[in-house]
DNA sequence: TTATACGTACAGTTTAAACTGTACGTACTT
DNA sequence: AAGTACGTACAGTTTAAACTGTACGTATAA
């Protein structure tokens, strides 16, 4: 980190940030546009969106639908301008971490749900060897996908 | 869920378990392979692990290095055996979440000393509005970096 | 009413990841 | 020593995601 200039710290600012964001299961593209619209002051449109990161209106048009899914930016209205302005929240920790906690313990409970159903089929008396190693395994996939749950459950994403 | 059938369960228990391997970062593949193996009773050459996914011994190679370098599954010895065996460790909750943090914890630490590099460049007297704002936002995202550390430093991953 | 602006659907293209098949070097068996 | 087995490097192919450019329907402005 050998420079001052402006530009190249806004530059590295947004990389890095764009880079965690990934982390939240978030594409590239997704995180990125998310991290310029953040370091805007302004909302912008989806001309200016695209100008600024160099892509066509439609990528622009697919990413910001996807961010606007996953309750990261929203909509806003301005007068006298006819064209979509959006802007992203900025309660960075709360929006992210929550929604990825609660996407978590939702795939996971429908896994477990599925996995459950499974067992219940299964366990019953006269099983062979095989089945009972089989039965022996679902138990602790099980077991696995409750110990993801509880250990996501305890985080308390309202913390700001 | 209507099928008695123990391929069929089997199948059924592969693929959901691999779906939710696939949910810490690990590809489709590296996950179908890692849930095969675990619901194997025995160590597996590549031969027999391409054969049962229907890949090639490339393929398999390529999964196996990462699942390994992963240290989700071991080489093993066994007399008499010239080829490569593998298979996986058992303590799923342990390998999985304590790599996964580790992953998140390391990531974001590296993310967040860039960060505070760049804020202690612009860290100064005399800035523009510009600058001022920017390094406001630059606090944020510092603050977002901590607080994914602290969060993910809570959790207990020893726990099984 | 006509022309223009706008976002999006759509078809086609590009890109990167994942894959296959071949060939090679090394180890093992005969 | 020669032949075979094995894992992996490598080049090429396939696949799915991400992208572009065009066209369309709707809304707005003139």
């Amino acid at each position: 980190m050998v420079t001052n200039n402006n530009e190249t710290m806004q530059q590295n600012i947004f990389y890095t940030f764009s880079k965690t964001i990934e982390f939240f299961s978030i594409s590239p593209a997704e995180a990125q546009l998310f991290a310029m619209l953040y370091l805007k002051e302004y909302p912008m449109t989806l001309d200016e969106m695209g100008q600024a990161l160099g892509k066509s209106k439609t990528a622009i048009g697919t990413s910001i639908r996807t961010l606007s899914e996953l309750n990261l930016v929203r909509r806003v209205w301005k007068k006298g301008i006819r064209k979509d302005l959006y802007e992203t929240h900025h309660d960075l920790y709360s929006k992210f971490m929550k929604t990825y906690i609660n996407n978590w313990i939702s795939h996971t409970n429908n896994q477990k749900a599925l996995l459950s159903d499974v067992y219940e089929q299964m366990n019953r008396t006269n099983l062979s060897e095989e089945e009972t190693q089989l039965l022996n395994k679902l138990t602790s996939i099980i077991e696995f996908h409750q110990s993801i749950i509880d250990t996501f459950t305890t985080i308390d994403p309202k913390k700001n």
